[in-house]
DNA sequence: CCCTAACCTTTCAATTTTGTAATGTTTTCG
DNA sequence: CGAAAACATTACAAAATTGAAAGGTTAGGG
């Protein structure tokens, strides 16, 4: 994990750095705000932790124009003010977290471990697969063993389902709110019919059946 | 653009090195197979440039590792053998390109520039937008100025060819071959018909018209 | 200024997709 | 073993989507 500096104050660089590179992390360290936002235009960092108060270019004018060029990289602001002023205009501008000195370092590590987590976990894959299970959900084919499979959208977004937690039981009701998006038991067998209609695509022409049942459960994608 | 080197010989790793900086590149070199390995892991790089000779884990090896793992790194395979065996299972066990040595290094810089590109290109984006218009492919949402429009697939599918293609006139023969996949004239208006469907959920209710009539010509998506 | 071709919109019909219900099958438990 | 519950499948009906046709509107050339 690569992370971005932008400090001017030699020993608060020092001890961050110092810091975070014994947590792991690869530091590169910079005092400018045109620096800082060069280096971070280069996509190579998974977050950046950027100081308001530096001489020339702002950590907040560095946030700024990150985001008005649609980059997503995660970035922390680091502030001597504590106002709440100060605080709002830094999230207005598209930073993902606000720390005010002094602050202990361990509070610095949670905070940019808990950002490229969120980071992580948000980044969409465009394809999900499970053993010879194919599905691109940019161009919404789904293919097993290479041979494409014509599903119908409700068909399609079930599998989604399973493929996005497979392995995991999946209950009548979770996938009544997720499919269909209805809290309440429509009083009928959609489910039923859907699963039933889905392994007729899925399954049927396999020998390895991949969407079992469990008996008052649910239903699971497994080999 | 980032590059990773794999190649023990130093007059030849020196020279590729010096070269690709030149053209611009920032050159990460390494001797040993582990060590590329990893440092392709690390994703920060737009393309590999590894010999297949070198001391330990071979560059053959490396591509294999990586693609196993779906790491999708363009790969450019260096050897001195220029058997078409060696070529073979290059290519097969993922590389992109292979070139054999002595090269030039100008025939080096055509094909890294020549992988890279393809690479950019094939990478789909997951939204698309123009002026206040948003499309995310991978949750089928679009927006007008924040504002949710519900449309149908095929209404979906068109305002997708003008945001991929914004400002450019779709000629209805470019609509009939893309949207359905006809080589032939229906003899219907189905494209008048489609146009006029998403203009009324796209364009109606707001003031600055997006889509716009070329007579004679076809469509446009434009301010 | 009028006529024609191109385009726009609405309506209706065909098709596709989805939901409901009925019936058949399997499993579990007393 | 038999009954009940859970599940599977099929057939049919409803709803949604799409395609065709018809009639109205606009733009441009003669």
């Amino acid at each position: 994990m690569k992370l971005l500096l932008l400090e001017d104050d030699p020993k608060v660089a020092d001890f961050i750095t110092k810091g975070l590179r014994e947590a792991g992390f690869v530091v590169e360290h910079t005092t400018q705000g045109e620096v800082a936002l060069s280096l971070a235009q280069s996509e190579e960092y998974d977050a950046a932790v950027l100081d308001i108060m530096v001489p020339g270019l702002s950590g907040l004018s560095v946030v700024q124009t990150l985001r008005e060029q649609k980059n997503p990289i995660p970035v922390l602001i680091l502030s001597a003010k504590h106002t709440l002023k100060d605080r709002v205009s830094g999230i207005e501008l598209g930073a993902d977290d606000y720390l005010t000195k002094p602050f202990s370092f361990t509070e610095l590590l949670v905070r940019v471990q808990a950002l490229i987590r969120r980071n992580s976990l948000n980044a969409e894959p465009t394809t999900l697969q499970y053993a010879d299970l194919e599905m691109n959900l940019l161009s919404r084919e789904v293919f097993r063993s290479k041979h494409l499979l014509q599903l119908q959208p409700r068909e399609f977004s079930l599998l989604e389902y399973f493929l996005r937690y497979p392995g995991r039981v999946l209950s009548k009701t979770f996938i009544l709110e997720h499919v269909w998006d209805y809290d309440f038991d429509p009083q009928t067998n959609v489910v039923d019919v859907l699963v039933s209609r889905l392994r007729s695509k899925v399954d049927r022409d396999f020998d390895t059946k991949l969407i079992h049942t469990l008996r008052g459960v649910g239903y699971v994608l497994k080999l």
